[in-house]
DNA sequence: ATCCCTTTTTGACTTAGATCAAAAGATTAG
DNA sequence: CTAATCTTTTGATCTAAGTCAAAAAGGGAT
């Protein structure tokens, strides 16, 4: 969910610190299931997460969270219903999170905090616009060529299999172009 | 960009009501065209607009706007760089606009209007993964079966070139998919 | 009405990318 | 180190949807 201003904004983080729940996540280890609530907003320190869903007996990617990222199964954290997202960990990971009602909270109570999350969820939808875009108009190649460019350093961390998904072709597919191109 | 609390929030319409700009645009008239720097935010009163940019000789529609809702080059307006996008009315339109700086003032200085335009772009986020998990994991024909349960009264207004673009597929596929099913 | 221009439909052909299946490489656990 | 498991690659089809081209249908103007 794009870049996070709250790492960068010493006097939002201090005024959060308190109330910060940190947790260390291994490998592998699933945060939120899907079907459940999810109830809290994620600030992550270090290590990788995918968030997916599954159709058709499939897992797809629709989501990979990095360190100085935010994360949470946004639909559901904002809207109450059972999300239909699960998020795991690709790598070790250290976040701090908070509750819906502390943020909630600090909306409303800490300076420049409200502004700060309608920014961030500005640039993460125009973020959104860009990659929608791109499945409507742009061949497998051309998706996997501007992933290369704008995140070479994810190639090495994410699986190609969850990374297919996440561009929406299989996983044949990606292994093909990957290939062609040594 | 989905639904607009403004209209609803008679509070905030009334504050803002002395600066807003009332313009009438008949059917294919440009509001915005791209290259430009979008400047205004455009409260739909009636009328129906197609947000569409150029690729590849193409126009590819990434949005309507209709009545009740929001329209801006949202990549240009928050980021102050030229739009990619271009605004124009697919029936005769009558709207309300602000100027960025004037958003800005309200934002700090009417009560309840940060919070809005937070919630505002989050539902807009919220729907627009919606949409992009469609194009990655459905089929041309589920696409506009979804799109035609969701706002089946905008079958009527939107010209199947148009759609076809917006849903991700050539015209001559939407024409047979719904020839289909007659 | 009639002409012109735009939009939609229909037909024939091509292709990007999916699927199915199996081999080859990596990782992890014991 | 070796077995067992998971991930990636390669090969052989198959199909949804694109492209090109032309006919049909609608909509405005005069």
């Amino acid at each position: 969910m794009s870049k996070l201003p709250l790492f960068d904004s010493p006097e939002i983080f201090q005024k959060l610190k308190p109330y910060l729940k940190t947790e260390r996540f291994s490998k592998g280890a699933v945060i939120e299931e899907s079907g459940f609530i999810s109830k809290r907003l994620f600030f992550i320190q270090s290590g990788l997460i995918r968030v997916f869903y599954r159709t058709g007996g499939k897992e797809v990617c629709c989501h990979f969270a990095k360190e100085g990222e935010i994360l949470t199964g946004i639909d559901s954290f904002f809207t109450g219903n059972p999300s239909i997202y699960t998020t795991q960990c690709i790598e070790e990971t250290v976040c701090h999170s908070l509750t819906k009602e502390q943020l909630e909270w600090a909306f409303d109570h800490v300076e420049g905090m409200n502004r700060m999350g309608r920014e961030f969820v500005t640039y993460a939808y125009i973020d959104l616009v860009e990659r929608y875009n791109s499945v409507v108009t742009m061949s497998a190649q051309d998706r996997y060529q501007q992933f290369m460019q704008t995140q070479p350093e994810m190639l090495n961390r994410i699986p190609l299999g969850y990374l297919s998904t996440y561009l929406g072709m299989s996983q044949e597919t990606l292994s093909r172009i990957r290939a062609q191109k040594a």
